[in-house]
Formats: C-alpha cells, structure tokens, sequence
DNA sequence: CTGTATGCAAACATTTTGCATAAGC
DNA sequence: GCTTATGCAAAATGTTTGCATACAG
C-alpha cells in the first residue's frame, strides 16, 4: 500500500494510458445488452437469473463486477432497495430521481424543480466540492394502496 | 402457520388485547436512551459498539431486533446508507437533510427549499400515498479536500 | 407462574475476493 | 505473450432466527 518500488526495467504498458477502457466479452456485452432491454431497476441477481433464463448465463460473480464497474463508469444508475440490495438500470442523460412504490418496485421518474443547482449551490456555500447526491421518493402506489 | 387449533382450555393472556406493549427491559431502555442522543442516523452496529463503550452493553440480535421493533412502530425513522446498512434515527417530527463528506463524515444538515411540499404534489400527480422520502448529498469538504 | 425478551450461536442472503484458467488485444 | 476478465468457491458482511434461559408482569 506504500512505498513499493517496482524494479523491472519496461512495462508492456507503454503509452500513456491509451488503454481503452474494459475488454469487451461475451459477458460484459451480455450485460450491457440486457440493461439495454430493462426500463426499471434491477438487482444484480435478478440479471444473472434473467441470463441464465435466455441461455447466457455467465457467473454471478461476473455480474456483480461488471454492474458495478458499469455505476462507476457512470454508465448505471444505482439505488438501494428498500429491504437493501442494489438495483441498477441504464443511466439515462444526466442523473435523475424516481418516486418508488415500496410495495410493487413500480417507479415513476421525476425531476424536481432547480434541485440539480440546489445541490451546487449548499455544496458551494459550504465549502464542497465533488458533489454527489441521492434523492429518492418511497411510497404505495395507487394500486397496491387498493389491494 | 395454518390450521393450528390451540386445544388448552384457558389462556393466560384473558383481557381482549390489554398486552400494552413491548415489556420494559434494560436493553430496550438503552436502546431507546441512546437513540435520544443520538441526532444523526446510525447503524445497527453502530448502537451496539456504542452501548458496549458505555458499558452497557447488550447482545447485538437484541440491537436489531429492538430497533426494527421500535421503527415497525413508528418511533424510529429508517434509511439505507450508500453502502447497504440500515440506519435509524429518532423519528422526528418533519425530516431534515444532510450534505455529508464522504472522506471524514462531517454532516451539515440543509434544507431545501419547498421540499417537502414538492413531495407530496408529486406523489398526488402520481398517485401515491404513504410518501417516505431520502435525500443526502454527498462530497468533499474543504479540509479533506485539501488533504 | 406464564409468556415475552435476551443472548448466543448458527443460519441466511447478498456481495466481495483469491486464485487458477480462459481469453482479449 | 502480457494482462485483464471470468468462474468457482470461499470469505466477508449485515441481518435474522432457533432455542435455552432470564426476567417482566
């Protein structure tokens, strides 16, 4: 974690960072093709059950890794569900929020009114920078209110 | 879970649901004394390290079992953190914010403006009631920002 | 005294990780 | 041919549960 020297004289590595982001397999393009098809959240082992279901299944292991490699790379939308796993789902244009029903996962995408600029003004007057933010809406929907 | 027919002939238990509530208990007392002190949200884990620190310390089921008692009850307020924990909190009387650094954890709690109200318009249009909501921003601060 | 609450340990579910192997570039 | 990605199984994590015991009412 500190102070290891590396002694070998030449990486393979050579340019400066030209490498080009993740290698493209099956399996990350399985994934990637499978978020493309989604419109609601989804957990990790929801899409492995789903692959395995249309004859791609790949290892869950797998899964968890490319998911998450894919909310890093901003390429994912991630939330927590309310009895806590993570659900992802293709990150559309710029961050959004979702009102969710509790009872059925139902999501309504919302945008609240000049929140994104709320958000860098706090963090301004506060002395923040690199901001992130989490907003989401729980609630029972019309229907399950019913049942 | 089904079709179980209790054959003794009295119970104990005689008055129509006088049970008046949890049983007063140490633990139950810690938990819901420290929780008094506590104006942040907090972990399962974290209320046990710190009854054991005030020694008074008690088994950790009985932490979680204690507090999802007491939010199943209303009396505590519950979130998920970023990182798949539940944390609870007093549950107060209108909910308030935080903008929080991901590095040291200093939390300056905000409000946004017309918040609350924006919610509920929102789940109206919608159709949702029962309306929870979870909002954080996260970031540097100044100081860790520096380091 | 009766039944609920506790503590402990084991069970559980979800997610992460170590390591040998396969495969991309 | 380097190096990254994968799969599997094991570990780690956070939480729940079974059961004998302690204790509140």
């Amino acid at each position: 974690m500190m102070g290891i020297v590396m002694h070998h004289t030449e990486t393979t590595m050579t340019n400066t960072e030209l490498s080009s982001g993740p290698r493209r397999t099956r399996q990350r393009a399985a994934v990637g093709a499978i978020m493309a098809t989604l419109n609601e959240f989804h957990t990790a082992q929801e899409v492995h059950a789903a692959l395995r279901d249309q004859d791609n299944s790949i290892g869950l292991a797998t899964v968890y890794r490319t998911l998450n490699q894919m909310a890093d790379a901003d390429e994912l939308d991630c939330i927590r569900t309310p009895d806590g796993q993570s659900a992802y789902r293709l990150c559309s244009h710029g961050h959004h929020h979702h009102l969710v029903c509790r009872r059925c996962g139902r999501t309504v995408e919302i945008t609240p009114p000049d929140f994104e600029q709320w958000t860098r003004q706090v963090a301004a007057e506060n002395g923040f920078i690199d901001l992130d933010h989490e907003l989401e809406l729980f609630g029972l929907c019309a229907e399950c209110a019913a049942a």
